[in-house]
DNA sequence: ACCCGTGTTCGCTG
DNA sequence: TCAGCGAACACGGG
């Protein structure tokens, strides 16, 4: 469930885990290929092979690897799409379902990529340099540790589009996502269908404020048992996201309704949200 | 069985 | 020319 948070928590797991660690060998499963797509998997695994991590970075949904191998720098660029993960064990244990590449570290872990709907991707970068890859290239300035509001007014002001929307364009705040674009309007108190370019300059600001505090919560979420999936079985942790029919949590007198927009749903309150 | 889904890209349309 | 839309990708869960 990859927006900003999980894959800044991504991030950190992986830094603990790889820092240093050189990798002895890489796993594939048979469908891998849709991962590791355009290049064939034996290839991503032999050049990984040998590679020692120097660093873990993150822009908007991308995490980039720094590696190095035999004195050259080579990254690997991961995005999780909708249901990759990385996951840890020791050696010997069963691989998680869905393990599609487990890489072999020299302290005896195995790091293992499991996406079971194969959205994802890994691919590796030369010299990682990663600015040169067209998705990252397309992504505006990540979001953390503070939202640029005149970059972010002037770019809104360009468009038509319905805010929750807009918001969900990578090139604006990376690393929003459409549980984070939802939870942003409701904290904002903007309707997800306002047209973008109608937007006061304190409403710009109060979507900055939301999209940080809704990143920031779901961050403190993270840190406590690592729950922040709906599908996990742990409470709902968001305001107004998958709440249709629920109570609004701010009036307390409105019911959370559920829209589509461009094919996705939107939770909001009508009464707070204008 | 049917519907829904945390993301992105591509092709079509007006 | 291009913003905007819907479909496609693939699979598990409710």
């Amino acid at each position: 469930m990859p927006e900003l948070p999980e894959v800044e928590f991504a991030r950190r797991c992986l830094a603990r885990w790889t820092g240093g660690r050189r990798i002895l060998r890489v796993e594939f499963d048979s469908r891998a290929g849709r991962i590791f797509r355009p290049a064939a998997p034996a290839l991503v695994a032999k050049g990984l092979t040998g590679a020692r991590v120097k660093s873990v970075g993150r822009i908007g949904k991308h995490l980039l690897v720094r590696l190095e191998k035999g004195g050259a720098s080579l990254g690997l660029l991961s995005h999780l799409g909708m249901t990759g993960k990385w996951l840890r064990s020791g050696a010997g244990l069963d691989p998680p379902s869905h393990s599609r590449a487990r890489l072999f570290l020299d302290d005896g872990k195995i790091l293992h990529y499991q996406d079971p709907r194969l959205f994802g991707r890994l691919r590796m970068v030369p010299g990682a340099r990663f600015e040169e890859v067209r998705e990252v290239a397309a992504l505006g300035p990540d979001p953390l540790p503070g939202i640029d509001r005149s970059r972010l007014a002037a770019a809104l002001s360009r468009t038509r589009l319905p805010i929750k929307v807009k918001l969900l364009d990578q090139s604006l705040l990376p690393g929003v996502g459409n549980i984070h674009a939802a939870e942003a309007c409701f904290r904002a108190r903007i309707h997800p269908g306002r047209p973008s370019h109608e937007l006061s300059l304190s409403e710009v600001g109060r979507l900055a404020d939301g999209v940080l505090a809704s990143f920031r919560s779901a961050l403190e979420a993270e840190k406590g048992p690592g729950i922040t999936y709906l599908e996990e079985g742990g409470a709902n942790p968001f305001l107004v996201y998958g709440r249709e029919g629920e109570n609004c949590p701010r009036c307390r007198r409105e019911e959370i309704r559920r829209i589509v927009q461009a094919g996705r749903s939107t939770f909001f309150c009508p009464r707070c949200q204008r």
